[in-house]
DNA sequence: AGCACA
């Protein structure tokens, strides 16, 4: 049975890594915040509701458009870091196969460490514009709170594959490099495949397509030996959970108050002090507790405030917690 | 990649 034709909820697909469609359940008490209720459980992935659903609890901001650049206007493709490196082509494809204009995606093995990107395609620039903002700063895996972050590719991906194929793979690792991960079965053809525009591809559409499933078994059994924990204790580089958050990426023309704006409505939320970095300001946001900061930090993560100007919000725990004087 | 206040 081909699987990418049979029906499927996230629980059967995703064990142990269901989509999560908004940042957190709110877990904490309500105290000084206003969010009191929990979300209704998401829809199915495959049920009509579920667009809408992503709509509305998407954690990306109203879309703002800055494109000046006309150039940028005919980019019909994404591109997508901060995958956990054993995720599939299937479930990129997955996250975005219900988006309006999507046609398909591509998975690539960079060469560079474990460092996996992937490339989705879109019928128009429009479309992709939409997924964009739709998924951007998606929680990958809740496990390793591995978020996504998803922006215009720099060139259109010249081609899908023959035969109409969803998904297919790029893998640069070299040789010795995928031995030692994991054993990938092989695909050296020895050619040039490039993300955007391969001339190769029927035959090693199919192998990589193989390769995807066969290696899927094999990833499971790793999770289970232990591979997730390593996976948690680098989920935000390194720094240990904090009740405070160091929030970078900020516009030159944010205000306190319009962080504060937005920071306030999550429940928890005690402080926020601004310091201006030579030009580039960051702020230190306190909370009552390491599952408020927590939730915010995912709530947050990646999203535009109106003063933003080179992507949205980059949050971490902070270092230290805030004093409180 | 950028982490201050005391």
């Amino acid at each position: 049975m081909d699987p990418r034709s049979r029906g499927f909820t996230p629980a059967q697909s995703y064990p142990g890594r269901p989509y999560d469609y908004d940042p957190l359940p709110y877990p904490t008490p309500p105290s000084v915040g206003t969010i009191h209720s929990l979300p209704p459980a998401p829809p199915a992935l495959d049920s009509p509701g579920y667009h809408s659903y992503l709509h509305h609890h998407s954690n990306a901001p109203p879309l703002v458009l800055h494109h000046g650049n006309p150039e940028q206007q005919k980019i019909k493709t994404l591109f997508i870091s901060g995958l956990p490196d054993d995720v599939k082509a299937r479930e990129i494809h997955n996250l975005f196969r219900h988006h309006r204009g999507f046609s398909s995606c591509q998975l690539k093995y960079t060469g560079r460490g474990n460092e996996v990107v992937a490339f989705a395609m879109f019928i128009n620039h429009q479309s992709a514009i939409a997924a964009l903002g739709a998924l951007n700063g998606t929680i990958f895996d809740p496990e390793t709170r591995a978020v996504i972050h998803i922006e215009l590719a720099r060139s259109n991906s010249r081609k899908r594959p023959r035969g109409g194929a969803a998904y297919w793979i790029i893998d640069k690792r070299t040789k010795f490099h995928k031995e030692a991960t994991e054993e990938w079965s092989d695909e050296g053809d020895g050619g040039s495949d490039e993300p955007s525009g391969t001339e190769n591809d029927s035959p090693s559409n199919k192998r990589a397509l193989a390769a995807s499933r066969s290696v899927e078994s094999e990833s499971k059994s790793k999770r289970a030996n232990g591979q997730a924990a390593r996976h948690l204790e680098k989920a935000s580089g390194d720094i240990p959970p904090c009740s405070t958050l160091f929030i970078a990426n900020l516009g030159p023309t944010c205000t306190e108050a319009e962080l504060k704006e937005v920071l306030s409505k999550y429940a928890g939320f005690h402080t926020l002090k601004m310091r201006g970095r030579g030009g580039m300001p960051v702020a230190f946001a306190d909370f009552q507790d390491v599952e408020s900061s927590t939730a915010v930090m995912n709530a947050l993560q990646s999203t535009s405030l109106e003063s933003s100007d080179r992507g949205g919000l980059h949050i971490e725990y902070a270092r230290s917690k805030m004093r409180k004087n």
